[in-house]
DNA sequence: GAGTTACGCTACGACTCGTAGCGTAAGGGT
DNA sequence: ACCCTTACGCTACGAGTCGTAGCGTAACTC
């Protein structure tokens, strides 16, 4: 449907569109979300105004486009190794992305602005959302392929405690940059990875948290206290 | 100062102050962030629109004082008598803070807006998250008192903590909720609290996570794999 | 070449913004 | 009681943005 009414006429120009999306992310940075109008948008990606109009019917959906197309860029799950080395990977890679001012500013904006859109939320969950938690899942994996991890039956408590991981490691991320605004340098990744394995009591006693040179890296056992 | 240059003269009503926060919380849960106009507020408020402009300067300032006046409502750390129960009743007390579409909508607006604006930043942090987190110092204060966490000397790693803590608990529960778009139940704390105070490792194993009534309550010791 | 679709450009009505000016209301100082 | 000071309500205004319509032209298919 979508393809046979298009093969023929002149073809959308792709270019226009990348254009349109790298302008979006500069004036986001410069203009914020609020002042963001997409008159400015179209006069920075040379084009007209009502290009902009025939393919976006929102602000919101132009950047929630132009935001998921960055986390496309940085989409990926190489194994490291260890649990460890893979959340610590994790966290260092949205935080670097998240850090990205174009990135965090707008991701926060058009959440807020899905509160009340129920169409712009599921856009937001099928480009962004749902593509990063399968991360989670696939690093749980092979998690308990090495053995770090017990074999969940029930498939149930397996997808909850999914999302259970994906919230706190996005969120704790966001919230770092966003609201507590510091930056997710390496100490903090490693802390954090600390706290999500082995919990305030272990991570807290331990002594892989403040000066140590933590030595032991990816294999620290839970009962460590 | 201040009380100096206006101990003369007619006060402003400190009635028409509520009826404006009042207002523009009810405009933003009808409208959204991004329909949010001021003249809209002041008529639901029923006062003149210039008021409004002679008291708050911007759309933010005036939605981070609407926002700040419900945390403040909502402000409390009592001592529910172990770690366990501290962190749960804090989860579920900012989840239902959160829930309320007011309060997660104009938080995520106007951080993101704060992106772009410091004096805006330093608002929103002093009236909301430097207050929240004197919870987190507190709880953790408490429990060290009880033996369950040990002793910092070092108050420098003791503050990174805390802040790692309130990043942890303040963000997962807001991307729940946020961008996950599911509700802070009480399974869902209690899942949560188990995992920032055992770990992955010890939470998924501890078999308190799926249809288990949870015997064990507030005393999992650390070690319970 | 004929048909179809996208693009650039201009112009437009509708709307909101934030401010200025004026007269009135509500307190404090003597 | 009187004046002074400040806040309030109301109206009106220029400036700016919005999203759309109309037209001629460019690009691609059959």
């Amino acid at each position: 449907m979508s393809p046979s009414a298009r093969r023929t006429g002149r073809p959308r120009s792709a270019e226009a569109d990348r254009a349109i999306l790298v302008a979006t992310r500069a004036a986001l940075v410069e203009l914020g979300w609020a002042k963001l109008t997409l008159g400015d948008v179209a006069a920075r990606a040379k084009v007209a105004k009502t290009t902009l109009y025939r393919r976006w019917a929102s602000k919101c959906e132009l950047v929630v486009d132009a935001v998921a197309a960055v986390f496309d860029e940085q989409l990926e799950a190489g194994d490291h190794g260890s649990l460890h080395a893979d959340v610590e990977a994790a966290v260092i890679r949205l935080g670097a992305l998240l850090e990205r001012p174009e990135t965090g500013t707008a991701l926060m904006a058009v959440l807020a602005e899905a509160m009340h859109d129920e169409t712009l939320r599921c856009r937001v969950r099928s480009a962004i959302v749902d593509r990063q938690k399968r991360l989670v899942t696939l690093g749980r994996e092979r998690a308990r392929l090495r053995g770090e991890l017990p074999c969940e039956e029930d498939p149930g408590t397996s997808a909850r405690n999914a999302d259970l991981i994906f919230d706190a490691v996005a969120g704790t991320v966001l919230h770092r940059l966003m609201v507590s605004a510091e930056p997710v340098d390496p100490r903090w990744a490693r802390d954090f990875t600390d706290l999500l394995l082995y919990g305030m009591t272990g991570a807290d006693s331990g002594g892989a948290t403040a000066a140590g040179p933590a030595p032991d890296g990816a294999q620290k056992p839970a009962g460590s206290v």
